[in-house]
DNA sequence: ATGACTCCTTGCAGGAGA
């Protein structure tokens, strides 16, 4: 497919934690009917590649890369009337990592990151050591698409709540990985290298969120979590114009936990 | 609270998610 002319046209990159790519067919075609994001960054297929439903996704108007992986994980790029250029999949520093939890492409200008990081539960153990192995790994990675000097976005499903002010209630999270002083000391020190958290850049005093538990109607009582971040490099965050979450997905038939987040960048 | 809900599996109950 020719590559669509991306300068000179405002983007909207969206990143959507799908929870299975295979049951949420239908209702990610909706999303991406109704919103047209120029660059959605999918997370949690649930899939092998093999399964990865490329005609329906065409048909659509999207190109797209993709890393699956049986049953768990699985991340994928999709772009509108474009084709991503693949330039890594998986997280460099540990070649033994099997998750599929990393891509990255090139689509028009923008360099654009893909990431699921591990939930981490139950804490302290193993997965939480995995996770902060792997927050070290993508602060170490960060580091060097920042030094690009070029527009990156690294956007995904963090798994870190950054702040109290990000879920509707602490107390009953406390121990959780995802607000655990480690996981949120790493997500700060990434932000310190210079990236800008779109979301609450845009909302800085309004209270936001990406997920809902499927447990105990948290959708119904908006009980949520702000998980889902874009990330941006300075060339990129200079030219953000809004930002904000699909929440009408989460309120669709068959719902993902995750509701699609995502941020509009002007013209260069 | 070893709970709940929903996804996945060469499934049929159990692991994983957050």
């Amino acid at each position: 497919m020719a590559a669509r002319a991306f300068f000179g046209t405002f983007m909207k990159i969206a990143t959507f934690n799908v929870n299975g790519i295979g049951s949420r067919l239908p209702a990610l075609l909706e999303w991406l009917e109704r919103e047209s994001p120029d660059v959605a960054c999918l997370q949690e297929l649930k899939a092998p590649d093999a399964a990865f439903p490329l005609a329906a996704i065409r048909l659509a108007g999207y190109e797209a890369i993709w890393h699956g992986q049986r049953s768990f994980n699985g991340v994928a790029i999709l772009a509108r009337g474009a084709s991503p250029v693949e330039i890594r999949r998986g997280l460099p520093g540990d070649p033994d990592d099997a998750h599929s939890r990393y891509i990255e492409a090139e689509i028009g200008e923008i360099v654009v990151g893909c990431l699921y990081l591990p939930n981490g539960n139950p804490q302290p153990g193993p997965k939480f050591d995995y996770k902060l192995a792997w927050l070290e790994r993508l602060i170490r990675h960060a580091d060097t698409l920042r030094g690009l000097g070029r527009p990156v976005v690294l956007a995904g499903d963090y798994n870190v709540v950054p702040t109290d002010f990000d879920i509707y209630d602490a107390t009953h999270w406390r121990k959780d990985a995802l607000l655990q002083p480690e996981s949120r000391a790493a997500y700060q020190r990434l932000l310190d290298q210079g990236w800008t958290d779109a979301l609450r850049a845009r909302h800085p005093s309004e209270q936001i969120y990406t997920f809902w538990d499927y447990f105990r109607d948290h959708w119904k009582r908006n009980r949520g979590l702000r998980i889902d971040h874009l990330l941006l490099s300075p060339q990129l965050a200079q030219r953000l114009v809004d930002a904000n979450v699909d929440n009408w997905v989460r309120g669709g038939e068959k719902p993902s936990d995750h509701a699609p987040t995502w941020v509009r960048i002007a013209p260069s």
